[in-house]
DNA sequence: TTAATATATCGAAGATTATCAATATATAAA
DNA sequence: TTTATATATTGATAATCTTCGATATATTAA
């Protein structure tokens, strides 16, 4: 038998009150993990980061291009990924491609993380 | 030229208005985007889960062995990783080793994500 | 029609990662 | 001291991912 009354000698100092009532299901751990791998690379922070400045004012591949030490293939390959993720949205116009933040997918993350 | 006034012609239907001011910069995107990717996994967000369900009260490796179906060094590694990033604290208590969320960095976390 | 521009896709190389079986370590129980 | 328990580490494999050069496609300009 453990006698070691252990919960009672972990000090809990800090000050953690979870507002996760319920356990993420596997399901949902599965999709969110898959948005949140593709926020875990630098270069996509930094493209969402510039599309969300200009605000609802859409950003082309190549004004990305121009900030970016990046090639203008990967930037369109970044730019694939968090569109068809439900990151962003993108909208052609002539030879040009615009893209915006969809907020609504962000607000479900930051939810997620309500885990402190 | 370009005569295409192409602002004018992507509708902005987005409900879009961004409070990020600051575009993030390379250093805090490679701070982050190292989070983040820890997050990116399935396992591991359902082991923050698991832990945030328990409020204030640690949880030991083996409580969450019995919960996932994750072998008993997978879940020692991610924990590795997870109490490393800062995401959560391990105190030892005999042979046991305790985990807690710490709040801190998720709050952070959810400060980034107010893109949209 | 020909040239230039904007963007996307292809294919490949190199790096990173998740996972587990086997093993090590450390503590407690018998 | 011997055995059982709790956790961590090692080493290896398979899968995934980032990145870029080269190329393709599509649109506009000359």
């Amino acid at each position: 038998m453990d006698l070691n009354l252990p919960l009672a000698e972990v000090s809990v100092t800090s000050d953690c009150c979870s507002l996760a009532t319920e356990v993420l299901s596997t399901h949902d751990a599965l999709r969110y993990a898959e948005i949140f791998k593709l926020l875990g690379d630098a270069g996509r922070l930094r493209i969402l980061s510039l599309i969300a400045r200009e605000g609802c004012a859409p950003i082309t591949t190549t004004d990305l291009v121009s900030e970016l030490d990046l090639s203008q293939p990967t930037i369109s390959h970044h730019l694939k990924k968090l569109t068809e993720a439900g990151l962003l949205t993108r909208q052609q116009s002539g030879r040009k491609a615009y893209y915006t933040i969809v907020p609504n997918l962000f607000a479900q993350l930051r939810t997620v993380l309500e885990l402190g």
